[in-house]
DNA sequence: ACGCCGGAAGTAAGCGCTTACGGATACTCA
DNA sequence: TGAGTATCCGTAAGCGCTTACTTCCGGCGT
């Protein structure tokens, strides 16, 4: 009346059971844990587990108990702009963003959740079906900045709860990123008025992302009420990439523009491009023009010079991200939050209340003076050289 | 009869049936492309889809179709020797591994899969369990270099297709590697033929990690026949990180010893180290020692000097171990493999036989000669800060 | 006109687990 | 000793899909 009678297959459930001569029932609790098999059962069980070699499906798993333990993660397959060579790989390499997923996996493992990754050309015309895919394998998506759409973002999170990182967050799906606006505000301050810059510059990221934005008016706004000169606009907008970077000062040396004294970056990357183009022409940095970044990645300090920049609790991110979206897939029993974000100040509590509005959480960053920005090196023997 | 009547809970294959009035059978088929439904029907399916937000549930599905379009990747956590802190962030860093990840990544993409990645602390407890979890959440199992015992792989190896990484390869599972043999011999001649060095040394990974076995036996054996010195041993055991290398070294002039005219490292990282180990008591790189990696991950070329090293097409490694794992699991149908590997020639064909016997790839790599070995400079501008 | 045939759509049987329920069994205590 | 109670364990009902098999329907040949 059983067709689980073959061995050659995968062995399932059934066949650890008829092993060990209990029931299925018992053999799940054994797996799970429970405590209500006796030793002896339990042993036995067991002992049939390893003969077969059986490996519980999680399918079935997660259909049956409905999660999955997965959590999906969506990052941007990055193409930074061609800079001829030079950095090819510094954008297919590994850097902020892989960061991130680190600090994601490493809490999401604690939890007993896996990473699904995923990286997604942006232009992609299947996009909405890959995500879509990807959010039926999961519990929960954490979407990297630059992504999706709002729009899209909103809709996918209809089904299934989501995480944005640098985004704008609203709505159902929560958000959370450095706080850009302080430390940059900083940066400007350092340089007008520590350094005495008066004219000075921002270079932006992907022109729609919610961090280069901050970055930029923070930066602008506060050189301005400082009485300094910030220069903007297309002249001055990247991707993020050091090629965009390197192109950006190409452009402007070629058309014989003068350059600012000081030039702030929306990332390290850009920054790393940007002192390869000054070097190119035999500019000093940080004595011609100062150079800043934003991450402060770990190449920052090991560039010449060093690079002044701005410190993310990289890891951190992703870890708070894995811990907001596990706290709305343990409380979401599909009762749709009520929404209205509340916003959040820096080092923000978690949201606490399950199920309640999404929020926006913002982690503290820190300014790090190195040498781009014409601060003195630091003449500590370098094997000491930390993070201050 | 039926409990599917709510709509608060997140949207069924049912929910969807009926509100376009069809059987669940037809929206099934619409969602797996089928071409039976007609145009007419297709659309209202389609629509109540997109009205309701539904998501197919990845887990239903791949119990019913026995495929989760998932595949498993298990890294090691590396925690490399400390060296007081200067590559600390370069072990958490992402390289070698990484790179090999988004090789495998972008092929598995073209074929639906997503990746559930994983890293592992090497002497976890509860690796086996984890291992097991991870193994129930996907169709088959890639395993970088180091992550569990033979035994331990060929225990999961009889639930789940695997494919190791620069492993062992043997019984039911496959395995990909670079070409270190070949290279590593020619790096032995560069060395000893064309710069003229007799007395040399090779820091080796991981003990047990077959791809430095191979390394080190091959560059000491051509040394030797060349009629070099190559010195090897406990010594000059390292683990991979940049802060074995300069461990080794500084316990090498600490004690006195007179260092050979070149070493190899196992690794490119290794070789950062021991660059920078050599810097901090004044030796010149090539000058007085000359010293060079293996991978060529994209910082080689940006240090000063920059790294003589051999290049293994890492991202080719990622797709190759994909697509032969691809094959053993669309070729499984659960008849295990008579096994009887087969070493296969560099860039190797694949197996081709589908639930043939698995095999050993071996993928070519390229020595890359640049200034650490003692070659003259390229002449492009770098902004990496010299390791001194 | 009738029976056939082909394609569209529906019915229902699982896929391998978890777990609510309830039956057995073994103890406890009056 | 018998009822009451705790424990252990088995039965069976899904979880949300895919798909083999069946039904239904309209057009065809003769």
């Amino acid at each position: 009346m059983d067709a689980r009678a073959g061995s050659a297959a995968t062995p399932t459930i059934y066949d650890v059971a008829r092993r060990a001569g209990v029931s299925i029932a018992s053999v799940s609790r054994v797996l799970n844990g429970r405590d209500n098999p006796r030793p002896a059962t339990r042993d036995r069980v067991l002992k049939a587990i390893s003969e077969l070699g059986f490996v519980p499906d999680g399918a079935a798993r997660a259909l049956s108990s409905r999660l999955k333990q997965v959590v999906g993660v969506v990052f941007r397959r990055v193409y930074g702009t061609d800079d001829g060579g030079m950095f090819e790989d510094e954008s297919e390499s590994l850097l902020f963003g892989d960061q991130i997923n680190r600090g994601i996996e490493i809490v999401a493992q604690r939890r007993g959740y896996d990473l699904l990754v995923s990286s997604v050309n942006i232009d992609e015309h299947t996009l909405p079906n890959r995500i879509m895919t990807i959010a039926g394998k999961c519990d929960g998506l954490i979407l990297h900045d630059q992504v999706l759409s709002p729009a899209g973002i909103a809709g996918i999170a209809r089904s299934v709860p989501v995480v944005t990182l640098a985004g704008a967050g609203g709505g159902t799906v929560a958000n959370v990123r450095g706080d850009s606006d302080t430390s940059m505000r900083e940066m400007a301050r350092h340089l007008v008025q520590d350094h005495g810059y008066r004219r000075l510059a921002f270079i932006a990221g992907h022109a729609d992302s919610p961090d280069t934005i901050v970055r930029g008016r923070s930066f602008a706004g506060e050189v301005h009420a400082l009485g300094g000169e910030c220069l903007t606009g297309p002249a001055w907008q990247g991707d993020y990439s050091a090629g965009s970077g390197v192109q950006i000062i190409r452009g402007l040396i070629a058309l014989g523009a003068t350059l600012p004294r000081a030039i702030a970056c929306a990332n390290d990357q850009t920054a790393l491009g940007v002192i390869y183009a000054l070097a190119e022409h035999g500019l000093d940095v940080p004595g011609d023009v100062a150079v800043t970044g934003f991450d402060d990645l770990p190449f920052a300090r090991h560039l010449r010079p060093q690079l002044t920049t701005v410190r993310q609790p990289i890891q951190e991110i992703g870890a708070k991200a894995f811990e907001v979206l596990h706290s709305m897939i343990t409380a979401d029993p599909t009762v749709p939050t009520p929404a209205t974000p509340s916003p959040t100040a820096p080092t923000a509590p978690t949201t606490g209340v399950p199920g309640g509005p999404a929020a926006d959480f913002v982690l503290p960053t820190k300014l790090v003076r190195r040498e781009s920005c014409g601060c003195p090196p630091d003449t500590r023997p370098s094997v000491w050289r930390q993070i201050s």
